[in-house]
DNA sequence: GATGGTATTAGAACGATTCTAATTTGGTGG
DNA sequence: CCACCAAATTAGAATCGTTCTAATACCATC
């Protein structure tokens, strides 16, 4: 395993120690899945990686091990109601990403002029409490604008 | 009727127009539910909105309507994946959010500081033909952090 | 009054997510 | 080595928002 992935892998596994909870196999391939792509996977996708490994393990277990690193703070999780959550594990910072319309592709988007008003700057000026923020900018990728179609993603490692 | 709601509902009814498709009752109460509130109405919400004046309307025509008001650029579509997705018809262009995590409430965000990297300069700089851009903060709003509690909001109007 | 196209309805279908109850696993103390 | 307990896991049911489908209602035009 590449060793920044091992070193992401060591971080979530601390944060969810601490948390209290073991760090199972299933578990650990569900980290280790998340920390070794940065296409967002949705949590089918992660079900099919870990079941290469341990074909038994149910969708249950995937979403069960979300949960936990939601709690802990170090997964990033994109709704959509159409479609599939997506998960950035590698980046469970507030991060903004640009989603292709077309292909369902998700990429972080790293401009450096941009940013980033702080969440504290909003808080303040609005009196919440805030703890995240969305960034997502929705249009059509480069691919997709060569073919005209939606060429289908899968997860990958890049 | 309010005029400044009148004269949003003539704008969406002329966009429907231009699209080709029937502006019926019931779909003029949509919009007219839509350009009413600022609090960011469900398909439930608006549904028992337009059910107060045509009792038989059924769940179809609502999402049917708002499909239409999507197509013509009319109405803002924030997703959730967890609950049912809110509407912003009184202004369809990308805007910031707060949103309360305990309450659900969903409003405008209105900091003249903040803004904001244009759609263009983000198209640019990535390659992507951008339309649409969200940006959410997710906290816990000033009257939850009152109580402690989550106080359930209903659509009203301001 | 018949015709045709659009709008509408009720309910089925769908898919992602959550829940539930039963089973398995792994570690601890006997 | 075994019994026990708590946590993890499983399969499948349940939930809920959304979409689809087939049948019906509406309305303008001929």
């Amino acid at each position: 395993m590449d060793l920044q992935v091992q070193n992401r892998v060591n971080e979530m596994r601390a944060s969810m120690s601490k948390l209290g909870v073991n760090v199972t196999p299933r578990r650990a391939k569900v980290l280790e899945t998340l920390a070794s792509t940065d296409c967002h996977p949705t949590v089918n996708e992660i079900h099919s990686e870990v079941r290469r490994l341990y074909p038994s393990t149910s969708l249950a277990t995937i979403y069960n091990t979300i949960e936990l690193l939601k709690e802990a703070g170090q997964v990033l999780e994109l709704e959509f109601s159409g479609s599939a959550n997506r998960y950035d594990g590698l980046r469970p910072d507030s991060h903004p990403h640009l989603i292709c319309l077309s292909c369902r592709s998700v990429e972080d988007m790293d401009m450096c002029e941009i940013e980033d008003v702080s969440l504290d700057q909003v808080s303040h000026a609005s009196g919440y409490q805030l703890v995240r923020l969305r960034t997502d900018y929705y249009g059509i990728c480069p691919a997709c604008q060569e073919t005209g179609e939606g060429s289908t993603s899968s997860v990958g490692h890049k």
